[in-house]
RNA sequence: GGGCGCUUAGCUCAGUUGGUUAGAGCGCUACCUUCACACGGUAGAAGUCACAGGUUCGAGUCCUGUAGCGCCCACCA
């Protein structure tokens, strides 16, 4: 074995032949008990980030302890077609080939594209090969490939042909970057300081009016220094934050109680800068006390407005092209970029002496989720899912707990957003996605939607067209006439996630029904991050609802985001962002996960920095010796074979190891099911580290360094046993690190008598395929006597060794100098006990340069204490009398103290009649302890001189 | 405006149905390069569990309120 660990080249070996030898293979034939998990799919044109590192290593850690569990494991991957992501990375490249995709045209963009993809998109799925994530390849899927692509067409044709989809002319969220509709979702609003800027509109004057009298008025207020000159002119002060969309108005609205404007409902204002006649309307909506009362009605920019608009008849004026630029309805600004616009309208405004006043103003502002471009509220035809009725059983799955969140909470999130869910929209103005399905006949103007591209309209096709008949073929039931250019289909694709909404079934070949799909469905755990809760969990929830009659996934595991050490989120721009693949680099991929399993809690956050990956990679070097520790020993030992436990040559510290490993199993097999993954992952830690190592190893030096054969033997077959199932128990964690392990320690093929089940052929290559290990049965535990008293005779072993270390550096005593130290053991059983041990106590002792003696204080001088009982030190001037006298009244106070907390409590008789039996006895035992303890620090404080 | 989370050692955080003297990692102090490991070992210092009330025999843990920080949702122009 290597002095080193060298983690590169062993990951590269290890998931090469993992993959190569099917290990991740899923197959429904080998039966059992399916665990199923789909991956989040990640953007085809991701790279590898903290929070993928995060999810997956959840995923992975979980998958491979079911696998060794031996349930049938299917972890199924696979990338998001991501639409408009992915075509913004295709048009960036294209525009440094100075072109355009209209340049292209759509099917050369969309070759193009999917070139791309084929060249690129394999990075992501690469990067989580690195990570260990130990998918099942051979199912890779992608959200456009033929199956899901037949999935989204079905479930479209479905819900078009029910009513659940239509097309709608209403307010949209509009990108103009990226030029397309987006959902709710997909706006991200941003807390912005804006103004509020209170705008002047002139009060038309009725007949008789003198202003009236001057002819035009509206050229009178398009000219305010006349109107000034001339008369006095009303107006009515309106407020907005977006005065650029004003050059859309249709009314000013005003609420019908509101005292201040009464007299003006129904009369005409004169829009500015484009002197348009508005009326003045009441409205309920109008909220009197926010800014003047009175509201600008922009049908077209506001979906407030809209609907009042819809109240009110009134017409909708766009006055914004696609690209966010002014429309031709915006006269002067026609043209010009909306923020460029906005500066003018203020100017202009200003000029005419009809900005009232500006108020700085903190409000949220829609940013598109993909590109940050702030987006714009438009009127617009687009295509939505009417959600109410998919949104009812899905809401009950949750309720009834057929699917359970975990961290419980986000429950509450869901059903909040679940219960005031509103229409979703689809469709979006781009091309890389799944063309929406919709077609429309130029002859009869039906419009129907069809899986596969229609070549005729099958309401012509009813005889209400006459036609020509087919040679050979029924016309009723095939047309196969070449496709009509009178038939069009919608130009639009579909929302990226009208494609994953389907993951957790069109993966496993729906809408045919197949053995996998019946096998694997629904899926067992969802692990994912809370900001994608709207987007995909609770459609999926739907869809699976909905389609499949059942729920998607039992659980779902919403983690924290990873952030950087100062708290704040991981991004580009902030520059602060850890990359994974740098931390496989420096600390390797097992230390990446170990890490992150062990700093992160629950559905909590988690804040790192380089140097918080050291623990997962001191952790593996630690491993790593300890195995060529007990190499180097069985190497030693000619012909080793680890043989059966041998009831006979148990020792304690033996059976303590037994014991503290079965717990250790309990404990991790039960954090994991409740997706504690830090609790369990700390079990490992610290059973590893500290029971097997610090102590355990070094407690059998003496044995294997000694000259009993058998015992020696027995220690060793022990302690690669306990070993080998240790690294079963890491190996979800630190797969790679194990697998090495297991193979040079010989665990691969080898036959472990204490091992709980002899390995097949086909398991026995791999701790992948290994058992998971079961904890001791009670006839085994029985046979071994591990009973609780091992644990007290060595927990007070433990203790005496301590304190005897404990010693040496109170009194910094040199330890080249010998040190025989006196214990009187409290309890006689465990000083029996003890004593019966002393050989390998002395043994143990020996390299500490410590000897301890049992129960025999009266012939020592006093010392120092430990939880035992008394322990004496020979003084041989090493000692400050006094000090030491002032040091045991000071211990002596606070033992006192904690013996008044306990009589106290004991002579509280509510305490006595309601505490429960087993916290009385503790109290009384405490009490006894507690007695005993003193009257022995009154009696040394007495020989100190006190 | 609603909802949620957090506040425990110098730092980052655990603390699972209320129950011995509240834990870990890092950092810190002292000693040790002893034949698996200095990415190590041994021993140690360090916390009025944000604040104020309440329930209880007993509260870091349950309830109410306050403060600070953070997140999510929401059409107040």
């Amino acid at each position: 074995m290597d002095k080193h660990y060298d983690p590169k080249s062993v990951e590269e070996k290890w998931y090469a032949w993992w993959e190569a030898n099917g290990h991740f293979h899923a197959d429904v034939a080998q039966g059992g008990v399916p665990y199923s998990v789909v991956i989040p799919p990640p953007n085809v044109t991701g790279i590898l980030h903290m929070g993928h590192a995060l999810n997956n290593t959840i995923q992975d850690v979980l998958v491979r302890w079911r696998r060794m569990q031996g349930r049938n494991v299917v972890w199924m991957p696979g990338t998001d077609h991501a639409g408009i992501a992915t075509q913004n990375v295709v048009e960036k490249a294209l525009k440094k080939e100075g072109k355009h995709r209209d340049d292209l045209g759509r099917e050369a963009f969309i070759a193009r594209t999917w070139e791309w993809k084929k060249e690129y998109g394999g990075t992501i799925v690469n990067q989580l090969r690195k990570l260990g994530a130990s998918c099942d390849w051979a199912r890779e899927r992608f959200t456009m490939d033929e199956g899901l692509s037949e999935a989204v067409a079905e479930v479209f044709c479905r819900l078009y042909d029910e009513g659940l989809i239509y097309r709608g002319h209403r307010i949209i969220n509009w990108c103009p970057r990226c030029k397309t509709a987006l959902s709710d979702e997909e706006s991200e609003h941003v807390d912005t300081q804006g103004n509020l800027w209170h705008i002047k509109y002139p009060v038309k004057a009725a007949h008789g009016d003198s202003v009236a009298a001057h002819g035009n008025p509206v050229a009178a207020y398009g000219n305010p220094v006349a109107a000034h000159g001339v008369d006095a002119v009303q107006f009515l002060t309106v407020a907005t934050t977006r005065p650029e969309t004003m050059l859309g108005d249709t009314a000013v609205a005003v609420n019908p109680n509101d005292e201040r404007y009464a007299s003006l409902i129904g009369k005409t204002l004169v829009l500015p800068l484009v002197n348009r006649e508005i009326p003045v309307i009441a409205d309920e909506y109008i909220d009197m006390a926010f800014g003047t009362g009175a509201v600008k009605v922009t049908p077209a920019h506001d979906p407030n407005d809209f609907e009042m608009g819809q109240r009110h008849s009134l017409p909708s004026i766009d006055v914004m092209n696609d690209d966010g630029t002014m429309s031709a309805e915006a006269g002067a600004y026609a043209g010009l970029d909306r923020f460029e616009a906005r500066k003018r309208i203020i100017a202009d405004l200003e000029a005419q002496d009809l900005l009232a006043k500006v108020d700085p103003h903190p409000h949220a502002v829609g940013h598109c989720y993909r590109c940050d471009t702030v987006v714009e509220p438009r009127l617009s035809k687009q295509w939505f899912v009417k959600m109410k009725p998919l949104a009812a059983p899905a809401i009950e799955a949750v309720r009834s707990g057929k699917v359970a969140f975990t961290p419980k909470r986000w429950e509450n999130t869901y059903f909040e957003w679940m219960e005031n869910i509103r229409d979703w929209c689809i469709s979006r103005q781009i091309w890389w996605g799944h063309r929406i399905p919709v077609y429309t006949c130029g002859v009869c103007a039906h419009e129907w939607a069809a899986k596969t591209a229609p070549t005729s309209c099958p309401k012509c096709l009813e005889g209400e067209r006459p036609r020509e008949p087919l040679e050979g073929k029924c016309p009723a039931h095939e047309d196969v006439r070449p496709p009509s250019p009178q038939i069009t289909q919608d130009p639009d694709v579909l929302d990226t996630w009208f494609s994953s909404w389907l993951w957790p079934f069109s993966t496993f070949g729906w809408p045919h029904d197949n053995p996998d799909l019946r096998f694997y469905y629904p899926t067992c755990d969802l692990t994912t991050a809370p900001d994608i809760i709207f987007f995909w969990v609770a459609r999926m929830i739907m869809a699976g609802c909905k389609f499949m009659g059942d729920v998607p996934f039992r659980n779902v595991y919403i983690h924290g985001t990873v952030r950087d050490d100062k708290g704040r989120k991981m991004s580009k721009s902030l520059g602060n962002s850890l990359d994974p693949l740098d931390i496989i680099g420096q600390y390797s991929a097992d230390a990446l996960r170990f890490s992150l399993m062990l700093i992160t809690s629950t559905g909590m956050d988690v804040y790192v920095n380089m140097e918080k990956f050291e623990i997962g990679r001191n952790f593996a070097t630690k491993i790593w010796n300890a195995a060529r520790f007990m190499k180097m020993h069985t190497d030693k030992c000619e012909g080793f074979a680890p043989v059966p436990i041998d009831p006979a040559l148990l020792r304690d510290d033996d059976r303590h190891l037994l014991d503290t490993l079965d717990a250790a199993i309990a404990a991790v097999t039960e954090h994991l099911e409740k997706f504690r993954l830090q609790d369990a992952a700390l079990a490992i830690y610290d059973f590893i580290w500290s029971n097997f190592c610090d102590w355990y190893l070094e407690y059998a030096k003496q044995d294997l360094n000694g000259t009993d054969d058998a015992r020696r033997l027995q220690v060793l077959s022990l302690m690669t046993d306990v070993f080998a199932k240790s690294l079963k128990l890491l190996h979800p964690y630190m797969p790679f690190l194990t697998e090495e392990l297991w193979h040079e320690m010989g665990y691969a093929g080898a036959s472990h008598p204490v091992a709980e089940a002899a390995f097949t052929p086909s398991t026995a290559t791999a701790v992948i395929r290994a058992p998971w290990p079961a904890p001791y049965t009670e006839a085994q535990r029985e046979a071994w006597g591990l009973h609780a008293e091992t644990t007290a005779y060595v927990t007070a072993k433990r203790e005496l060794v301590t304190a005897g270390r404990a010693l040496r550096a109170e009194y910094n005593i040199a330890p080249s100098k010998f040190i025989a130290y006196v214990i009187d053991a409290l309890d006689e059983a465990t000083a029996t006990h003890l004593r019966g041990d002393a050989e390998s106590l002395k043994q143990q002792l020996r390299s500490d340069n410590l000897e301890v003696i049992i129960g025999a204080g009266e012939r020592a001088m006093p010392g120092t204490l430990c939880k035992l009982g008394t322990i004496y030190l020979p003084l041989d001037g090493l000692i400050d009398v006094a000090a030491e006298a002032a040091r045991i009244k000071a211990e002596l106070a606070k033992e006192q103290g904690f013996l008044n907390n306990v009589n106290a409590k004991l002579a509280n008789e509510s305490f006595v009649a309601k505490a429960p039996p087993a916290v009385i006895e503790q109290q009384r035992a405490r009490q006894k302890e507690l007695t005993e303890t003193i009257a022995r620090l009154e009696k040394l404080h007495k020989t100190f001189g006190g």
